[in-house]
DNA sequence: CCGCCCACGC
DNA sequence: GACGTACGTGGGCGGA
């Protein structure tokens, strides 16, 4: 791996973890935690401490008790009240027999204990392993990185084993950890938190919770060891190794039970393939994305940050001085304020449910006529959003090590199988507007040598939809290669192609997209600004012309309400429980996961496996050129010049083909310096 | 510290 | 009469 190690950036005091805290709480990720609860540890601190097999202490508890009723309830098992052997191993010889153990298993659980919780910037301070239900081995790895790097490379055929499978909770943390230490697992993997994403993706996959759910299971907290978070949080290395002993182990044990739970339920619910055909790969994948990283122009980022800082003002003063006031324009009660009792813009103003007055975009658009003040407080706006999340942030987050930004690909959250993207969100950077569209210029190329090379797929959720409905109409538009925004709107107003109007487009574009999310004619007529009567009437049409579409909806619903769930092209289930609801609003939600979900969810499908076959492919013919971004549709590709032409074949032909389909599937490459010439 | 409002993407 | 377009991440405000 290219990467060069600086001593300096990896001894982190404060690794930047603010950013990180509330994902990594809610993931239960729990390598760095929350809040102290006393001291009612109890550990192998040698009161009971004995000799094991490898001659190390043993933390070991036997039940001496069985809870009560009346104090604890039966189903509340903890590490007090449940037999384990979790043992440290803190000798060469006691590794050396381990990894022997360990090299004789077919599947194995890990776990790592780091410093902090981005992987790009945590030091190693132990591993834990098991292989049994109850039992769990714990190694702490020294502070001084070379003799740590000893001691991964004793493990090393253990991790790059092809043949023993790796059991872990997000184990792209791990995999990621170990490979900034020159450490690259290989085999298949199990990853219980994608398991249980799979099995029910509504709900949390945190580890502890998982624990508790389905182990009946309260594992030790995080911040039983490192306290809460905030100051005066300690950091993993400070603790004292023999109470991590019990965390650590436990994690692994804790994990190998889970992943026992979890592998009959994805065959139960018809996802094992899933899981193991893409899932699981995918984290490969998403790796080896992440730690290559992305190349950002600082340079470019500061001289434009320090030209809207100057428009800022001066926007800002103008509103001031249009306002008669001054006030803080950041803050929507402020302006709300202002624009609605002081100026008196609009009597009716809508307040939200906390009762400020409403300042969102379209609501001070709506009011343009009344006042230019609305322009300069638009501009304001989106200055000072482009300003405080891209192009100052970005820079903060470039790597040291690296020189470039490493977002982390979160493969767990979006309910519909989508990715998601953190630290830096990689899925959200403007194009919409000219100013926006200056922060894609600083995503570069790697070097002179490379380009970026982008590509995305033409419209896959229709496509998908058409495929999924086997609607005709559509599919032939498809097949014929129409546009098809411009054939859904002859269809529509019952002209000819040449016909349609951009206005007619339009808002059939609006009509498609809203067929997709499930809108209501009230919604298109908001979107598009034409009377709800005119609105059903299209909406009227639409499904006249495309009654394949119309019946899949009521066909999706109907499975929803019969089966409980909705279900990709994959098999990716989604469980929409409040699909038979009484409650309207609540019903209508689900009633709208049901439609969006398979279509959503099939593109991500698709996607997912197009980018395990262009990994695969280009390791196979040993190219240089890394993917590095997924943006949903997109794939961005950092690209050395003498390989442009096989990278090309490779994407085109595994994106088109990821998926067997009726409906052809399309793709646009683009090339260029940066981001936004290669879009 | 956390919920809310707002705005960026697909 | 209320409701009203899917999925996300994140900055800043302001009340607790």
């Amino acid at each position: 791996m290219p990467v060069e190690f600086n001593e300096q950036a990896l001894i982190l005091e404060e690794p930047s973890k603010e950013l990180l805290e509330p994902l990594f709480a809610e993931l239960e990720f729990r390598t760095i935690g929350k809040r102290v609860f006393g001291d009612s540890f109890s550990v192998a601190d040698g009161k009971n401490g004995q000799q094991d097999l490898f001659g190390n202490t043993v933390s070991t508890k036997e039940v001496e008790n069985q809870p009560s009723l009346f104090d604890t309830p039966i189903d509340a098992k903890n590490i007090e009240n449940t037999p384990h052997d979790y043992q440290l191993v803190g000798t060469s010889e006691g590794r050396k027999e381990l990894i022997s153990l360990l090299l004789q298993q077919s599947r194995i659980s890990f776990d790592t204990e780091t410093t902090g919780t981005d992987a790009n910037f945590v030091d190693l301070v132990g591993l834990s392993f098991s292989i049994e239900a109850g039992k769990g081995y714990y190694i702490p790895t020294p502070e001084n990185r070379e003799e740590t790097l000893a001691i991964l490379e004793e493990f090393r055929p253990v991790f790059e084993s092809e043949h023993i499978v790796k059991i872990g909770q997000n184990i792209k943390y791990d995999m990621l950890v170990l490979k900034w230490y020159s450490i690259q697992l290989k085999g298949e993997l199990f990853d219980t938190m994608l398991a249980h994403y799979l099995i029910d993706p509504d709900t949390r996959h945190g580890m502890d919770v998982l624990s508790e759910n389905y182990l009946g299971y309260t594992p030790i907290s995080i911040t039983s060891l490192i306290g809460a978070k905030g100051k005066g949080q300690l950091n993993m290395k400070d603790v004292p190794v023999e109470k991590v002993i019990d965390y650590a182990a436990e994690d692994a044990d804790v994990t190998l039970q889970l992943a026992n739970v979890f592998e009959p339920m994805l065959l139960e619910r018809n996802a094992q393939k899933l899981a193991k055909e893409i899932e699981n790969p995918l984290i490969y994948v998403l790796a080896d994305m992440e730690i290559e990283g992305v190349r950002i122009d600082a340079d470019t980022l500061a001289a434009y940050s320090a030209q809207l800082q100057e428009d800022i003002l001066k926007a800002e003063l103008s509103v001031y001085d249009k306002a008669g006031l001054k006030f803080n324009l950041a803050s929507p009660k402020q302006l709300g304020e202002v624009l609605f009792d002081h100026l008196k813009l609009d009597p009716k103003a809508k307040k939200t449910k906390t009762g400020q007055y409403q300042t969102g975009e379209d609501v001070l658009t709506a009011l343009a006529n009344k006042s230019d003040i609305v322009q300069d407080i638009l501009d304001f706006r989106q200055m000072q959003k482009l300003k405080s999340t891209y192009v100052d942030a970005l820079p903060l987050l470039v790597n040291p090590r690296t020189g470039r930004v490493h977002t982390s690909y979160n493969q767990a959250v979006a309910a519909t199988g989508r990715l998601s993207s953190n630290n830096p969100n990689l899925q959200n950077i403007p194009i919409k507007t000219d100013r926006g569209r200056e922060v894609r210029k600083a995503f570069i190329a790697r070097d002179s040598d490379h380009i970026l090379l982008s590509a995305d797929y033409s419209q896959i959720e229709l496509r998908l939809i058409a495929e999924i409905s086997k609607e005709a109409n559509m599919l032939d538009a498809f097949l014929n290669g129409i546009d098809i925004h411009t054939a859904t709107a002859a269809k529509v107003y019952g002209i000819g192609i040449d016909e349609v109007t951009s206005n007619q487009r339009r808002n059939a574009k609006a009509v498609n997209f809203g067929i997709i999310y499930g809108q209501s004619a009230f919604g298109l007529s908001q979107n598009l600004n034409i009377p709800r009567k005119e609105a059903a009437e299209i909406i009227e049409q639409y499904f006249n012309q495309y009654p394949g579409i119309k019946n899949y909806m009521s066909d999706t619903m109907n499975f929803a309400r019969e089966n409980g769930y909705v279900e990709t092209i994959m098999g990716r289930r989604r469980y929409l429980r409040d699909i038979n609801s009484a409650n309207m609003t609540v019903r209508g939600y689900a009633e709208r996961n049901a439609i969006n979900a398979p279509i959503q969810g099939s593109a991500a499908d698709m996607i997912k496996v197009a980018m395990i076959n262009i990994h695969r492919d280009m390791k196979e013919h040993k190219l240089q050129s890394k993917m590095t971004m997924q943006v949903h549709d997109e794939l961005v590709f950092d690209v050395i010049k003498s390989e442009k032409e096989a990278v090309k074949e490779i994407i085109s032909n595994r994106m088109k083909t990821a998926i067997k389909t009726e409906v052809p599937i399309e793709i646009e490459i683009g090339e260029g310096v940066n981001w936004l010439e290669a879009h």
